[in-house]
DNA sequence: GATGAAATAGCTACAGA
DNA sequence: TCTGTAGCTATTTCATC
């Protein structure tokens, strides 16, 4: 009853969310997702409107949730981690209660910097980091080796990437 | 020739900015990866530097590329984009030259977030955002309906997702 | 790398539409 | 309720040691 609240809860506040968002809300998140040190009165110019209008918008869509994090995206070549590697993952049972620990090791996996789950033949999707491949194999050994709810993951290595970014396309201004 | 000499120096570059990084600089680059809010004097005080040799070292971090980009991570779903969907590409021929259209259109397409060229059954592996299925058909329609390279595509459907995001594990501070 | 001054950005209060 | 003006606070930035 509770969690069935919630999630009613939940659809309101998105509801109430996405009809509140104006032209200017999302011009101005397509600044910030593009570059988040545009100064307040930068962006003021930009949208036509005044910094603190702008100040209030920025700290309203951050409290809503529609602005989930602000940080700086590093190069991980440069730090000493050149492999990107892109692993799906099969079970054999999909249900969250035999795969939790899996999960739970994922999430704990500092190495591991997405994870979907997904349908069709495979169960997860993971996007990797890793510095050499003997590091990836400890870390797969790591993650897959003791659990025989793993059927079976199938490894690829990025040879390269042509874009990569959470970019959402926000309507006109995509 | 100015190929070669751009490639030496690009290693040159990486190496001597690899080697410069101390740990200073690492446990900086992790609070702005966490979160790009954080002042510098904030930043100063959980590092034990002084706010300016702080700033010198972002400064530095961003010219030199470590920093590759300062952002805001908005909440598709609030945004009307509910759906995330990987695709695997497979072609006929791998070779740059027979894929460069599809690269660009790819590129030029706001909706994939994320590509990556992979080795294994499949040539590429996207990452893309919609709003409904119907969008994300008209969008595999534009991006493969009419080149006759791809010889078949396969999507998942994003069920939920662990984790998302680009942290980079730095040393012990991971 | 630290200190301190100047410039700039961010934030709050208030008045008006 | 939201915008814009004004003014204050805090942060960033730069010169100097």
């Amino acid at each position: 009853m509770r969690a069935y609240l919630d999630s009613i809860f939940t659809q309101f506040m998105q509801l109430s969310l996405t009809m509140d968002l104006d032209a200017f809300d999302l011009a101005i998140l397509d600044i910030l997702q593009r570059d988040n040190t545009s100064s307040q009165r930068e962006i003021a110019q930009r949208v036509h409107l005044s910094a603190p209008a702008v100040q209030r918008r920025i700290q309203r869509l951050r409290d809503s949730g529609v602005i989930r994090a602000e940080v700086a995206v590093l190069d991980a070549t440069l730090l000493g981690r050149p492999l990107t590697l892109t692993v799906e993952v099969h079970l054999h049972e999909d249900h969250p209660d035999r795969s939790a620990a899996l999960r739970a090791r994922i999430k704990a996996e500092p190495a591991v910097q997405q994870c979907y789950v997904i349908t069709g033949e495979a169960d997860f999707l993971l996007i990797v980091t890793a510095a050499t491949m003997a590091d990836y194999e400890a870390l797969t050994e790591r993650l897959f080796g003791k659990d025989d709810n793993v059927r079976r993951y199938r490894t690829s290595v990025a040879l390269g990437c042509l874009k990569a970014g959470f970019h959402v396309p926000l309507g006109n201004t995509s």
